[in-house]
DNA sequence: TTGTATGCGTTATCAA
DNA sequence: TTGATAACGCATACAA
């Protein structure tokens, strides 16, 4: 037959028993097995194309070999680079990598629970956008698995993986400060959330660091998408007087707060400079090409999957489903991984600041000194 | 215990036998259980929160449950179009999806070997880009899996899912040649590869219907990305005389050419217009919005799903690995689903062509009457 | 140095 | 109407 060969399979043609096969194979130190026998035993698996079946494996060993990567939306550019990073990293780890969506598991109950509750990953990546439905989601994922929020503050108990962006934002502002600018004004994403507050937090110390002022009316929140990027410029440039140069929180964002200034007749960077946090590639070819700062976005995907790999994601608590003792599924270890963290609570409920390598400045087009300067 | 709840558990709570647990809960028609027995047993279930799993499902059933895709780069918008569009799908029809990396793939045989020999997955997707090893990689999985290659024409005796890339290109040009255009460029994508042969075909036709002449230095191919679209665009506008107008196969590469006429000094649309295929958001909020025509990315990746699920996917060949007796793997079924399919071949090697939604052509600013026409 | 037996959680076959 | 049992493929404790 044309199924599969399986253990039992190559024992038979190796004329041993399955279990030696199952220990010479998997390299089990203590099998002190002939040498001619180790050969055989190789030859024939090699013949024979044998592989072992995952789920038999996922089944007997109780770990599935996988693990889950829920994002809120693929076509993002920077969603992309974490799922980048993580896949390389699940693989390179010798994992699968599952991808789902997170308004379909919010939206459909069935489709989180054969994600989450069936054994089918050893760990969940969680990346937050803040939406409502995150938490409740999130902390119902990691009663039954090991969860890592990715891009995200630590929620409901649950360790969280994120970006220097309270430096990214400060290298920006301090870039525009650079080139002479004194009234800069601010675009965020969604008000509230995690990111928005992080690269705010950024802004404002570069602004007292240099002793500018900040103005309120300078400062305006929509969503994380472009067209809350040319609602929120559209209003900025209607403030007066007007910021001279602007500090946009997200580069999806600031495409659309660039086609606004371009609406507003308003010329970039002659008449106003931008800059933007995160890089994607088809800003670069803009008009102008758009200065950015770089976060390691690959990073917080491939770092995730170690945490949940080394056992340092959430804890699952004991006593969830049915009875009531101790002995628990995930482990929990401690320790400050990564680069220069910032942890913040116990071995639950941890922020892991991944800080290295560094913000990086990209000076393209976007950004120049301000007018009647020199 | 914390364990996750089995059959047993629930057995033992309901004080019935694990048989008879699995025949009601999964809703097997033939199980003639007393009423309170069945409302029991759901009650228990739903008590201890069981599910089942997974696993121990693939197991037993050998089927895993599970979809792979394999993708040439996520960050690549159209892509992640397709992955969208197939998550949906396998995440409606109850299947979880793994996503995994041609090139990483490539490199890295245990990792091929992971998706492709392990039983993980029940069909494979893969998006052809034309690579080298394309070839060699898809017909190794399509001999261990029902496999469908996705955004390629059928390769190695694999069925292919495609758009009607023809038509997409052939209503662009004649959207420039409705325009009044006379002089029509165009920029292709990879020499050689299915995509730029097709949407080829579709500009040769609409200049041959509208009896323009087809100059062979205004064809122009490189690759798919950004900065070879500036190449082609660069080398386009050194020609004399220039075309009024060009369409580009691939929206991407079309970023990279509206930067290069920018560069140029050349406006778009005012001495030069520029249509492409393939729509993606940023390119609304460009300078000038670009032009597009939209393919339905989202339903070929949908629609692979479907093929698989309904074992339309490449018959596994029957004695590969081990012996030679027939009984196979993979369902072979035959007809022609999807809209407007043109089948090429038998049950392997045909190729599917999704010509429904039609392509949809999207004005915007990059495209104009040409320069002293009226 | 190697083999036998057991169990992971399910489903399916058969018997009662 | 229900239960006992075998088998899926593997890893391991134990026996030889």
């Amino acid at each position: 037959m044309s199924r599969r060969p399986s253990l039992s399979d190559v024992a038979k043609r190796a004329e041993v028993s399955v279990s030696l096969v199952s220990r010479i194979l998997s390299g089990d130190t203590t099998v002190r097995a002939r040498p001619e026998t180790q050969q055989r035993v190789h030859e024939v698996a090699a013949q024979l194309g044998y592989q072992p079946h995952g789920a038999a494996r996922a089944l007997r060993l109780s770990r599935a070999g996988a693990l889950g990567l829920v994002v809120h939306e693929v076509s993002n550019p920077i969603h992309a680079e974490i799922i980048r990073g993580a896949q390389a990293a699940a693989t390179a780890a010798g994992q699968v990598l599952l991808l789902s969506d997170a308004p379909e598991l919010a939206a459909n109950a069935d489709a989180f629970a054969q994600l989450v509750g069936t054994g089918r990953i050893d760990g969940l990546m969680w990346q937050g956008s803040g939406e409502d439905y995150d938490d409740e989601l999130v902390a119902r994922a990691a009663r039954q698995l090991p969860t890592v929020l990715v891009n995200s503050r630590p929620r409901a108990g649950v360790p969280a993986l994120r970006l220097d962006d309270e430096a990214a934002a400060r290298l920006a502002v301090e870039h525009l400060i650079g080139q002479g600018h004194r009234h800069i004004g601010y675009v965020g994403g969604r008000p509230g959330a995690d990111l928005t507050e992080r690269r705010y937090a950024g802004y404002l110390a570069a602004l007292r660091d240099h002793d500018l002022p900040v103005r309120p009316e300078w400062t305006v929140e929509r969503e994380w998408d472009a067209p809350a990027g040319h609602a929120a410029m559209a209003a900025l440039l209607a403030t007066d007087p007007r910021p001279t140069a602007v500090f946009v929180a997200n580069v999806v964002v600031a495409v659309g707060a660039l086609a606004a200034a371009r609406e507003a007749g308003v010329a970039v960077p002659e008449q106003l400079s931008v800059i933007a946090v995160h890089d994607a590639w088809f800003v670069a070819h803009g008009a102008p090409p758009l200065t950015t700062v770089r976060l390691p976005l690959d990073r917080l995907g491939a770092e995730a999957v170690r945490l949940l790999l080394s056992g340092e994601g959430s804890p699952v608590p004991a006593g969830t489903a049915a009875d009531g003792a101790a002995g628990g599924g995930g482990s929990a270890a401690m320790g400050d991984p990564g680069g220069g963290g910032d942890p913040v609570g116990g071995s639950a409920g941890r922020g892991i600041v991944l800080a290295d390598p560094p913000p990086q400045l990209l000076v393209r087009g976007s950004t120049t000194r301000p007018e009647g300067m020199r």
